[in-house]
DNA sequence: AATAGCAACAACCGCCGACCG
DNA sequence: ACGGTCGGCGGTTGTTGCTAT
């Protein structure tokens, strides 16, 4: 039968985006939403295809990504959901908000690997290197769980430590994954106009979004517990917007990751106009970030 | 100062499943 | 039931920046 391509490889630029391409799908998005992804090139005028259109905006582009290395904390969550979930990044993302799966797909090859590696554990299989290989039917999670947990220094916070080990785990963490993870709001609220009017009025705000990362792990972990991102807005006062979003700080930090150019990797954020002077991003006063024209 | 080697991460590729006509 | 389209996922590669020599 044969697969048609995403798109036209002629004319189709690929590469690192620039921050003009940024600015094109940040606007395009904000006021629009994404329809499909597919259109989405055509009508931001991106030479590029719209699969890496989705990329861009998921991994990078979303306002309510986390910035910076992964902290231990969340590190160990990752390690214990891998023993259970295995190499299911997504998953894995899903319950890790303002983090993707690529950023931990990518956290795990270069950091935990070898961290898991140094200590004498099998990153694959979470037992002990030494240790006689188990078949996959003789896997036994619990022990996973007891060496991942013996890693960090936060074992009493571990999800392992919260949960029973046993096999259901895995159906466990896949149908809690259905309620409203981090990823899936992120999703929700960049598929529509309507909902990217809402992000606007969510990124205009400026309530603590601190709540959110501290709310993560004071008291329990969001593999089992909600976040601020599950709970709707009358369980969660600083969650505005229909609890759709985790709140933001000052209207200035809250594209601080963009203005960080080093650590969002696109290095000439010195020219991405759609910030003002004040280091405030345009849109946030409603103006067009391509033409300067007032959208609101 | 030059450069080789390594680490980190952004981006691409190909496959798969869901959905729709 | 079937074929086509689309979004999503996981593996892999390419590029960039850093460090050691």
């Amino acid at each position: 039968m044969g697969r048609q391509p995403c798109c036209d490889k002629l004319g189709v630029k690929k590469g690192p985006w620039t921050a003009e391409e940024d600015k094109k799908l940040i606007n395009f998005i904000l006021t629009n939403g994404h329809c499909c992804w597919r259109a989405v090139p055509k009508l931001a005028g991106l030479r590029r295809c719209g699969k890496s259109c989705r990329l861009r905006w998921t991994n990078y582009l979303r306002p309510d990504l986390k910035r910076g290395l992964l902290s231990e904390a969340e590190e160990q969550l990752v390690i214990d959901l891998h023993a259970r979930l295995g190499n299911r990044w997504s998953k894995i993302a899903a319950r890790l908000p303002g983090r993707t799966d690529n950023e931990i797909k990518n956290h795990w090859n270069t950091h935990i690997k070898k961290k898991l590696l140094k200590s004498g554990i099998d990153p694959v299989t979470h037992e002990p290197l030494n240790k006689p290989q188990q078949t996959p039917s003789e896997h036994d999670p619990e022990s996973e769980v007891s060496l991942s947990s013996s890693l960090a220094d936060h074992t009493s916070e571990s999800p392992a430590n919260t949960h029973q080990t046993n096999n259901t785990h895995v159906d466990e963490y896949n149908s809690s994954s259905s309620s409203p993870s981090a990823s899936s709001s992120a999703e929700n609220y960049c598929a529509g106009a309507d909902e990217s009017l809402v992000l606007l009025e969510y990124i205009c705000g400026s309530d603590d979004q601190s709540f959110l990362m501290d709310s993560l792990w004071a008291d329990e972990s969001p593999a089992v517990g909600a976040t601020t991102a599950n709970l709707s807005p009358n369980e969660n006062p600083s969650c505005d917007v229909a609890g759709l979003f985790p709140s933001w700080p000052e209207e200035s930090e809250s594209f601080s990751w963009l203005l960080g150019g080093q650590d969002y990797g696109v290095h000439d954020f010195g020219g991405f106009d759609c910030f003002g002077d004040d280091g405030a991003m345009n849109i946030l006063d409603g103006l067009d970030l391509e033409t300067g024209d007032k959208i609101f």
